[in-house]
DNA sequence: TAAAATGTAACAATTTATATTACAATTAAG
DNA sequence: CTTAATTGTAATATAAATTGTTACATTTTA
């Protein structure tokens, strides 16, 4: 299975709100138009990111912009991923449950593959945590 | 979302083989017990480990057992993984279709998320590549 | 007070993962 | 040659997760 869309719209989302915050009121309307997803969609991911001191939602009838709350050097992928992918107990692979306990492999095997597949996952947030939205943004910026 | 169960599965099936093949006689059935998941399960995921090479299935009424192709210090988890998870185009992270053409966020960001991601991905990958069956197997030997 | 926007709940649709049943095909034993 | 044990495979059911939609209360400004 692959990891959710949920997180690369978030990183859409932070690079549309930076990039156009000069010319644009950046909504979640102007976001939804930009993704071209649901607006509830939009708004529901924001939440996530609000939560995680990223951005900041004027509420109300205002002529205020969705802003970011850190400079883009300082949001790294892995933050955007944490805040976004609700993984059980912030493990990535999946296990079956209940596996046989009375075979020396079944009790044993859910312990081993932990410890080892824990050191795979980190090794992948150690790549997103040292990269940043600024990345992207100067990436963005060799393009338009 | 979490990487599939089957991975960790396949993992557990291929430490049994090995494990119990001069103890028992191993067929689905066996390794569906030890497992406590439905034969038919078991039987898929062997498939796809036989398609790698990895294991050899005898057919019909007989005595033999699923062994082994290989040396479990020749099975990298990358090559376990890669005979189960069938990702979409091999990226792990997904995008949202259709995102929209005429916005320059919008028209970009996919080809730039792409290569980095696709290079926290190959950390992950590099990781799987350098642990071996025999890694299990050693740390299961400590344990029972 | 009305209009514009967000926050949030409820629900629908779609896709994926997991489990189950059934049976044809293969092989060995009697 | 028939039976039994086992794998291969299809069809289907169940459950869970993802994505999309509608509706509306809440907040704020004009």
């Amino acid at each position: 299975m692959q990891i959710s869309s949920r997180f690369t719209i978030a990183l859409h989302i932070l690079t549309a709100i930076h990039t156009f915050k000069d010319k644009y009121r950046v909504t979640s309307e102007f976001l939804s138009g930009s993704v071209q997803a649901n607006p509830v969609i939009i708004r529901n991911i924001l939440l996530q990111l609000k939560a995680a001191g990223m951005v900041k939602i004027p509420r109300g009838r205002t002529s205020e912009s969705i802003t970011l709350l850190k400079k883009p050097e300082e949001i790294s992928l892995l933050s955007v991923y944490s805040a976004i992918e609700p993984l059980e107990s912030d493990t990535l692979f999946a296990f079956h449950k209940n596996p046989n306990p009375s075979c020396p492999v079944g009790k044993n095997i859910h312990s081993i593959l932990d410890d080892r597949l824990l050191s795979v996952q980190k090794a992948m947030e150690d790549k997103l945590k040292n990269m940043k939205l600024s990345d992207i943004l100067s990436d963005l910026n060799q393009l338009i």
